[in-house]
DNA sequence: CTTAGAAATTTCGACATCGAAAGGTTCAGT
DNA sequence: ACTGAACCTTTCGATGTCGAAATTTCTAAG
């Protein structure tokens, strides 16, 4: 049984045996799986009607606990776009009585994005569909796999400076 | 020690203590040290005045052996790019006088993408210094590690059908 | 020989993202 | 108070990507 970087790396070895490419049977895999997760969490999404970065944000704000606020900038560095994407996401989230958008009392440089009642009904029932189906996504691994795969990516991030 | 994907999982476990929240672990380890590793993959390309993606398309080329010449159709299929956006990077390889784009003789509804001699020697020398930054971007894992890493990825890659 | 359909690629229009600049607010020092 | 620096967010212009329609060529059937 071969996946498609076996193949990617035969042709590396032919064509250039002198290389080493071994550190891209990690990163090729690495890269590759991403996107294959990636595919199969959107596509839960998506059969919902809903984009992946919608429930990231709303699920940015469950995470942090009542009273499910957060500023634009907190929501930047979690989600991993720039303020102007946020700007836009936001524009469709209030549109869609998700969140709201209001000027922090207290500081008038900032803004405090809040869930909606809706938008916090709608966080918690999409992450009970998400969760199942990142279960069902895994399910080629056993627990033990998992464990051992979530450790060695762990150790992964923390040499390369991925601490909180 | 604890990395990013840490913080998250204990705010759901706060908030949401009746999910079972432990694919995430895995799942967001994996896409979280996808960017960071293309983060620094990318460091090395823009290092030297390339997008990563030129080098994706000449290492694609480069791989397939003499003559070096493939397809969109092939390079779409490895890129993971639609059609519309390669024809728009073959266009700036075109002008860079990296690669060659002629219509195949034999059929011609295909177009023959080909290495110059200039994309084949930029190919080549790109290729050694990608594969010794890729080598310091795992230098926190031992060879164990990467091997236990890389089955494991395969073993997950397998189990979503990501055969060749 | 003609015509319909399949195949490969490009063009087109819409849209999301990014970096940089701008707009508005607060805070500290004077 | 006032000025300037720092901060947060939005706007703007450029760019790249995607899906769908269009274009050209090949193939097969009548």
């Amino acid at each position: 049984m071969t996946d498609a970087v076996d193949k990617f790396l035969d042709q590396w070895a032919k064509e250039r045996p002198d290389l080493d490419v071994s550190p891209m049977a990690v990163i090729g895999r690495l890269s590759r799986a991403c996107r294959l997760v990636e595919r199969e969490v959107k596509g839960y999404f998506t059969s919902e009607g809903m984009e992946p970065w919608e429930f990231d944000v709303l699920a940015t704000l469950l995470r942090s606990g009542p009273p499910y606020t957060l500023g634009p900038k907190d929501l930047v560095a979690t989600t991993m776009v720039g303020s102007a994407a946020l700007t836009n996401r936001v524009d469709r989230l209030v549109n869609r009585n998700l969140v709201t958008r209001e000027v922090d009392p207290e500081n008038r440089r900032k803004l405090l994005i809040s869930l909606t009642p809706e938008g916090l009904e709608l966080a918690n029932r999409m992450a009970e569909g998400h969760v199942a189906n990142e279960h069902r996504v895994l399910e080629g691994l056993d627990a033990a796999d998992r464990e051992e795969l979530s450790r060695l990516l762990r150790k992964l991030l923390e040499s390369l400076g991925d601490t909180s």
